[in-house]
DNA sequence: GCCGTCTTCTACAATTCGTAGAAGACTGAC
DNA sequence: GTCAGTCTTCTACGAATTGTAGAAGACGGC
C-alpha cells in the first residue's frame, strides 16, 4: 500500500531531511542538488509528486500560504518502523518473524534492542 | 523490488502453507477454494504468476517432472524477516528506527525479542 | 500416431509512476 | 485596477507492473 516510487522517495528524503516545511520549488532546486539521478526536472513534476504523496497520506501541505508548503507528516523512522511493522503483520506467526529477524541483526543493532528492552 | 501484487501474494501463501511443492493445477484448486476473492482462476493464470514469482526469485521449479512442481524458495518467515529488513535498511539512522519500532510492539511480542536476545 | 495434458508465448486492460505542458488563479508593483 | 510573473490545477502520455487468459506448440501414455 504504501510503495513510493523512486522519485516519490526521493522527494520524501528531502522532506524528511529538514522538518521544515518546503514549497516545491525549494525541493526542486534541493532535489537537483542532492540527486542522485541528476535529472533537472520540471517544477510541475514534483508538484504533482507532492500530490500523490498527499493522497498516499505521507505529505501535507499549507494551502494558506501562497507558495503552499509541504511537510512530512511522520518522520523517517516513524515511517519505516510502520513499515516493519506492516510487514511483520502479514505473517501468521510473528514471533517466528522475530527470531529470523533477530537472527541476521548486525552485533551493535541487537545491543540497541537489548537496551531499548530492558529500560522499559 | 520484492512487493507482491494480491494474486500473487495469495500464491505464495498456499505455497507457504504447505512445504511441499505444489503444481499449478493443485494450486489453482486451492486458491479457488480458499479464497476470498472466490474468482476462479484459469490455469495459465496461475502459470503465469508463478512464472513471474520465479523471476523475482521468490520460487522455484522442479522442471524434471512433467507437471512442474512449484515450491517457495524460502519460508515465509524469513522472506518477512528480510523484508523487515530492507525497510530498515533504508533509513539512515537504524536505531531510531528500532527504538520506535520496538515502541509499538506487543508485550509479548517484547518478551519474545527479550528472550531471543539474551539467549544468545 | 493420437489425445489429452502441460507449458510457453503472446496479449491486453488497469494501475502506478515519472514526466511535464497548457491554462487558469493569485499577488505584488505600479 | 491592471499587468506580469509566479504558482496551482488539470490533463496527458509512456513505461512498467499486475491480473487475466487464449493459442499454439511439446510431451507422454495408450
Amino acid at each position: 500500500m504504501a510503495s513510493l516510487g523512486e522519485l516519490e522517495r526521493s522527494v520524501m528524503d528531502q522532506l524528511w531531511s529538514t522538518a521544515d516545511a518546503a514549497t516545491a520549488n525549494e525541493l526542486r532546486d534541493r532535489l537537483a542538488q542532492s540527486e542522485v539521478q541528476s535529472k533537472d526536472l520540471a517544477v510541475t513534476t514534483v508538484l504533482t509528486v507532492l500530490s500523490r504523496l498527499e493522497k498516499k497520506g505521507l505529505v501535507e501541505r499549507e494551502r494558506g500560504t501562497r507558495p503552499h508548503r509541504y511537510r512530512a507528516i511522520s518522520t523517517r523512522e516513524d515511517h519505516t518502523a510502520r513499515l516493519m511493522h506492516e510487514a511483520l503483520g502479514t505473517a501468521p506467526d510473528r514471533e517466528a518473524v522475530l527470531a529470523r529477524f533477530i537472527g541476521s541483526v548486525t552485533e551493535a543493532e541487537a545491543a540497541t534492542l537489548r537496551r531499548l528492552l530492558t529500560r522499559g
